[in-house]
RNA sequence: GCCGAGAUAGCUCAUUUGGCAGAGCGGCGCACUCGUAAUGCGCAGGUACCGGGUUCGAUUCCCGGUCUCGGCUCCA
């Protein structure tokens, strides 16, 4: 039943994807039409629809988009067939004479024949499968997004090409469901929040891609940053603070300054040595590692830092809070024996999941990355570490899915991707082995025989980095944050100033108890105040008049809409509270 | 970094063959004393991203730079 489902799934994917193909030839049809003398690169289908690249004779601008998108719909009407035929190498070099990306791709196929699919004038190497006919190609269930520009085969050495990016689906209705989650995701966009929420800030005048807290994120990162550490001494953390630069014997040790140095800010020279802001935290954790010697007893040792590190980006990568050059990863390593790998594995990942929990995720997708081509440390400890990663992952019964070859050059890696509300999956924790550092620095402990050994190092971050864990956020919850993290938790709201003196008396009676209310006092009316607190998210909003004065009550407006009347102060004080501790989703 | 687009008041945006810079929101002031999403009137607010060029005259056209946005590449 299960398995059929699963089929069917994998079958509909395979028609869709076979759409979206189908459509990059229609689109790379309509250019050639209209754009003579065009040069093919790759057009595949993609997770929402598919691209095309092309070398245009001249460039072309997105006020070209619309002109080719009515050329598809009318190469779509005219019921083209698309038809395969399979050639020798030699018969396809001919064909594709005067496309010479195509000549390359051709070049890199293997001997024997070679598929290609003709429809309309139009021909391309191709592997297929297509659909049959342009009949089955919906002309209202595509859009041409945008065009960008992308290097041949993603090689930033060879020709940059313009592709053209289109959303396709195999209905409209599909189509335009699609279009409506990307206009929720721009109504959510942390930067536009960011700035109405009045949360965080970048200036270009003082440096792109680095990150001002304002008092209202600030906020939210304390309360945050509070849990964290209280969690992490829960799970017999230790916290450490470590330096922001190092001089480069610490960097050279570490080897950064050969694989790394390319993200790295040149040297500041302070008394003739060369000081380097740090990308990492790990080489300082292990300095403090090194200050005594280890016995297995000792072990394991599981140390936590809120470091911020500098990484060089480039420019045109950077992105909100989501890509910036300054960033506070909530690091920490553990360093164990070989036989405390499997359960500090297991550890690590039900703490991840159980935050991601609190914070109210709970879709979470695990990514097992295997051993690269380039890489260092016994492959036996490799194959060790993915079996005690893979262990964990299915002891917690995650989903996951194999990311072979992906792991880093030091050792195997999990990430976790988490799914926000509208469905984007984000790349957030990250664990990895380390089969380098402890080598370089010759890290040791004393084993039960009395001989030195060395130990195993794993790298994690649960947030991944809390400025980009800040950025997903804002975007899960559109602003709307759990009670116990937002800036302002209750709104108080006089009905006229005659209830000013009250309503401060309310707001110091929660401020008293530790709930962050707000009196809003100014010479607004009721409404503009209200209308004010929902637009900024304020979980509760206590309006006092006349009776709510006489009674010591409140009349409460969450921000969901609802109203309830005439709650006793205390009681109002004792479910705010109780929401915060328990670190609530609800209110 | 590369390809493409953009930058006008604190914010969101108008401003067409190149001729004195505009609105709404926000801010400030005055009036109104109000019961669950915007009370009314008034005032202030600008080196049109920065630098150069063309022109009698540049927010507008050209060149260079910075930053932002969509991609490529990379990644927490």
């Amino acid at each position: 039943m299960q398995a059929e489902g699963m089929k069917r799934r994998r079958c509909m994917s395979a028609d869709i994807d076979r759409i979206r193909h189908s459509l990059a030839h229609v689109m790379a049809e309509a250019v050639l039409h209209l754009h003579p003398g065009v040069q093919f690169g790759i057009g595949p289908a993609i997770q929402d629809g598919f691209y095309y690249d092309f070398l245009f004779p001249q460039s072309i601008a997105n006020e070209d988009l619309p002109a080719i998108e009515k050329e598809m719909r009318r190469i779509i009407a005219q019921n083209q067939t698309f038809v395969r035929e399979e050639v020798s190498k030699a018969q396809a070099r001919e064909i594709f004479r005067d496309q010479p990306f195509k000549l390359e791709l051709i070049d890199g196929l293997e001997e024997g024949t070679i598929s290609i699919y003709r429809q309309g004038d139009f021909v391309d190497l191709c592997r297929g499968p297509h659909v049959e006919s342009t009949k089955e190609l919906r002309p209202d269930a595509f859009k041409l997004k945008t065009i960008a520009g992308a290097y041949w085969r993603g090689d930033e050495t060879r020709p940059m090409l313009t592709r053209i990016y289109a959303y396709a689906f195999a209905t409209k209705a599909e189509l335009e469901a699609y279009l409506r989650m990307l206009e929720e995701a721009e109504r959510r966009d942390h930067r536009k929040l960011g700035k109405e929420l009045d949360l965080f800030s970048t200036h270009e005048e003082a440096g792109p891609g680095l990150i001002y807290w304002h008092p209202k994120g600030g906020r939210v990162r304390v309360e945050l940053e509070k849990w964290w550490r209280e969690e992490h001494y829960k799970n017999g953390y230790e916290i450490l603070f470590t330096p922001h630069i190092g001089k480069s014997w610490l960097w050279e040790t570490s080897g950064h300054l050969g694989f790394y140095k390319a993200n790295m800010y040149a040297p500041m020279t302070i008394d003739e040595d060369d000081y380097y802001i740090k990308p990492m935290n790990c080489p300082f954790h292990i300095m403090i590692y090194k200050t005594t010697s280890h016995s297995y007893r000792d072990l394991p040792l599981r140390w936590a830092e809120l470091g911020t590190v500098y990484r060089y980006e480039r420019s045109g990568v950077l992105h909100g809070l989501m890509r910036v050059r300054g960033f506070t990863q909530d690091d920490a390593h553990i360093i164990c024996t070989p036989e405390q790998i499997e359960d500090e594995i297991l550890e690590v990942l039900r703490f991840s999941l159980s935050m991601w929990k609190t914070l109210g995720f709970s879709k979470i997708k695990a990514y097992l990355a295997t051993r690269p081509a380039d890489s260092v440390g016994d492959p036996e400890r490799w194959d060790q570490a993915l079996v005690s990663l893979k262990k964990a992952i299915e002891k917690e019964g995650l989903p996951y899915e194999m990311d072979e070859g992906g792991g880093a050059f030091y050792g195997p890696k999990i990430d976790l991707k988490i799914q926000d509300a509208i469905g984007r999956e984000w790349q957030m924790t990250t664990i990895q082995f380390d089969f380098n550092l402890p080598e370089r620095f010759d890290m040791t402990y004393v084993d039960k025989d009395g001989r030195q050994k060395q130990p195993y190092m794993v790298h994690r971050a649960l947030l991944g980095s809390i400025e980009r864990f800040f950025g997903v956020f804002v975007e899960h919850y559109a602003g709307a944050f759990p009670v116990w993290l937002m800036p302002d938790q209750v709104a108080v709201i006089p009905v006229a100033p005659t209830f000013d003196e009250y309503a401060k008396e309310v707001t110091a009676f929660l401020r008293g108890k530790g709930v962050r209310a707000k009196a809003m006092l100014s010479e607004e009316r009721m409404n503009a105040k209200i209308r004010d607190a929902q637009n900024q998210k304020i979980p509760y909003m206590v309006i006092l008049g006349q009776r709510e004065k006489d009674e010591r009550t409140v009349s409460l407006r969450l921000r969901t809409g609802s109203q309830e009347n005439g709650i006793p102060l205390e009681t109002f004080a004792s479910r705010v509270l109780g929401k915060i501790e328990a670190k609530a989703l609800d209110l």
